[in-house]
Formats: structure tokens, C-alpha cells, sequence
DNA sequence: TACGTTCTTGTACGCTTGTACAATAATCGC
DNA sequence: GCGATTATTGTACAAGCGTACAAGAACGTA
């Protein structure tokens, strides 16, 4: 039995076997959102669901497999937090030429947004540490690029629907901007440096979406 | 002699040490450019600077201590990329209401913008991955923190120069979003996700600063 | 019940890491 | 020139890493 063709179990499992997998990868995302890719490890995260150490190597053939395999969970869930977020953007956005000026509808989204930066309990902020260290993870796994553009694609789109019910007319443009100045403002929450004051978030997104909403209510 | 108080010696080298010194901090920070935290160890920044391994021991006391000076130096060199770009932005928006006319301005602002982004030598690219790489660090070596927020401070503060100068209605929510959107771009550029193509930069760049700009010139 | 598969565990290997330290070389004040 | 300080080198060690693997436990099925 050479190496390389020694244990092509991995990826036959049943019930039993798939769960354990399943909590390794939920450990490996913990691992991630807590320490970074400093601290990602076949030891770690086995201790980080609770399950013996050498179960990593049995379910993932190597550290690399288990890192696509966290992430590929991770943004199946859903990305829960940002898509979420522009759902209910999107209805704000639907009453604008009915129940709500321009102006109350800046600041509903403003509100909302910056609930979404300031308020998001640390299971979102871990989100974005985790996805964050995904950013970094392709230039040490190459593989794992084509993931990480899909999920960024796939948050993208949910912006831009938005963009384009909330009348703007660069929409693709403002998408990226909105989705950046987010995640940015997230992650300076989460580097050590101290979450920005709430103000300050405010300012920042009302002063995006205003530049984008017409400047007359229409549609 | 016990461990701690055995090598005080550390912080007292007349110049031929100092210059050995600076020598590994440069090799710190081009490890660091090229491979991220993730690579940065004694050998391998001793190997870049083509210096004995042992050598970094010698002048730091910690790997910590390594880091942080090497995030000095990086910032005392001037953070040469952004302000340099700045201070060419002013001298376009200084001539906003004389020989420019808005649309001119906007036009020249962003080429320059996108030609900094797009267009930066490695060095450049290096240094913002240096950066990030620093934005990541103060989790790891809280006593990085103050550093990195004083660095940041100084970029914001030439942006918000600019903004000034430029008539925004509110400089230091623009230069924010300014400094965001560029560090975000270029990150993007560094990420193995494929560099961003020209044209998007451009709109995003073109889309923060037509924002900005007085709707009609002015000053 | 007994067998073969799937899952789990403990342990081991070679490697790299941070750090320490003794030995040597270079330099400077006198 | 000489002695002391400073700088450099090679080597050593414990700890953690990725990975491998043999032995045992749990399970579905005949």
C-alpha cells in the first residue's frame, strides 16, 4: 500500500460517520473565527468539537481538503447575515414610492444597516473573521479561489437586486461599494482596534446610499 | 543569570549593529509582503535579509518584538503609496475652480486614483499587504494595536485633507469611505482572486469622488 | 451469533518553530 | 598593542505541527 491510493474512504460515510464530519467541520469554523488561520489546525480543531485528534486525517485527506470543506459549509449556511440584511432592505426599498419619502427611507435603511455593522452578536462578527481569513486562504490554497468568488458573487447579487429596487443608477457599482464599506466597517470591528463609533457607521452608509437613492423618489 | 534579565544588551548597538538591525527589519517586511503572517518566522526573515538565523534573537527580544518594530519602520518610511497620491490629488483640486472645470477634475482624480490601484509597481502591493497583514496582527500581539491605529490616523488625516479641498460636505465621512474603497481594491488585487478589471475600479472610484465633489464647483 | 465494514483511538515519525547559549570574530577606547 | 565590549555564528532543545498507522470499538447484515 503506497501513500497517495492507501485510504479512499473518506468520502463514503453513512449517518454515523457523516455526522462526526459534519461537527469536525463546525469545530473548524470555530477555530477559524476565533483565532484566525494562526491558530487552524488538525489539533485544534478536533478539540474544538470535542472528538479525538486523529479524526481529522480519517474524514479529510489533508489540512488543505478540511480548509475547503469548512469554508464550502460556511457559505452553504447561507451567509446568513448580509443576505438576510438586503431581504429586508429590499422591502424598505418597495415602499419608497408609497409610504415613505426618500428621507424616512434613508434613514430606515441606515438604521438598518448599521444595527446589521454595530449590534450583530458575535456569531455574525466571527462570520466575517472566518470569511476574512478566507480572503487570505487562497493564496496558501489555490483550490479554494473559485469558492471564494462564488460567495463573494453570490453576496454581490443580493446587493445589487437591491441596488436596483432602490433606483440607483450605477447599480452593480454601488453594490460593490455598499458590500465593501460593510465588510470593511465589520472588520475594523473585530481587528483589535476597536469597533468604529456607531456615528460614524451611520455616516458612512447614509452618505453611500443617499448618493444612490434618486434624489427625487421615484419608481 | 536567569533567563529575563540575562540580555539587556538588545537596545544598545552602535551603528554597525544598527545597521544589521535594520537589515532584518527590511527582511521582516518583505517576508511579510510576500507570504503574509502566515510565513514570518525568525529563519525565514534572517534568510531574506541573508543573515545568520541566530541574528534576529540578538536584536529582539521576541518575535513580538520583531513585528512591532518592523511595523515602525513600515510606517515611519512615510506609507509612500497614499500620501504621495494625496498630494498630487490636492494639486488637481486645487485648481478645481480655475483652469478645471468639475467634470475635468473628476476625470483627472480618477485616472489618478485607478493608475494607483491598477497600475502600482509590486512594492505597492507588497506594502498594502503589509498593512493588512498588520490589520490582522494586533489579535495576535495586542501591543501592536496602538501602532496601527496611529498609522491609520495619518492616512485618513492626508485623505481628509484632500476631501477638504475638494468640497465635501462632510471630509471626514469621504475620506473614510476614500481610504476603504482604495485599501479594498487593492486588497482585491492581492488575493489570488484575480486583480479587479480597470473599468470597475474606475466606476467605483469615479462613483465615491462624483459624490463628493460639489455638485457645481465652488472655492 | 458471527462476519465485514465503518468508525474511533493512541501513538509514532519527521519536520519546523521559538528560544537559548557557548564559542568565535570584529571593533573600539586606551 | 591590549582588553573589553559588541557582533556573529553554529548548535541544541522542547514544543507544536501534519501525517501515518496499527489496534480496538461499534455497527449493519447474513
Amino acid at each position: 500500500m503506497t501513500r497517495s491510493a492507501a485510504k479512499p474512504a473518506r468520502t463514503a460515510h453513512s449517518q454515523r460517520g457523516a455526522r462526526t464530519r459534519e461537527q469536525l467541520l463546525d469545530g473548524a469554523i470555530r477555530v477559524i473565527a476565533k483565532g484566525g488561520l494562526e491558530g487552524f489546525s488538525h489539533r485544534a480543531v478536533a478539540k474544538e468539537a470535542g472528538l479525538a485528534p486523529a479524526l481529522t486525517t480519517y474524514y479529510f485527506a489533508d489540512k488543505a481538503e478540511l480548509l475547503a470543506e469548512a469554508f464550502r459549509r460556511f457559505a452553504a449556511r447561507g451567509a446568513p447575515g448580509l443576505q438576510a440584511l438586503w431581504g429586508e432592505a429590499l422591502s424598505i426599498a418597495a415602499r419608497l414610492g408609497g409610504d415613505l419619502s426618500r428621507e424616512q427611507a434613508l434613514d430606515a435603511l441606515t438604521h438598518l444597516a448599521a444595527d446589521y455593522i454595530c449590534l450583530a452578536e458575535r456569531p455574525a462578527l466571527d462570520g466575517v473573521a472566518f470569511e476574512l481569513a478566507f480572503f487570505y486562504a487562497p493564496r496558501l490554497e489555490p483550490a479554494l479561489a473559485d469558492e471564494v468568488r462564488a460567495y463573494r458573487r453570490r453576496l454581490h447579487e443580493a446587493t445589487h437586486d437591491f441596488c436596483l429596487r432602490a433606483g440607483s443608477a450605477a447599480p452593480a457599482t454601488d453594490a460593490e461599494l455598499l458590500v465593501g464599506a460593510i465588510l470593511r466597517l465589520e472588520f475594523e470591528q473585530l481587528s483589535a482596534l476597536g469597533p468604529p463609533p456607531r456615528t460614524r457607521v451611520e455616516a458612512q452608509i447614509r452618505r453611500l446610499l443617499g448618493a444612490m437613492l434618486a434624489p427625487e423618489a421615484r419608481r
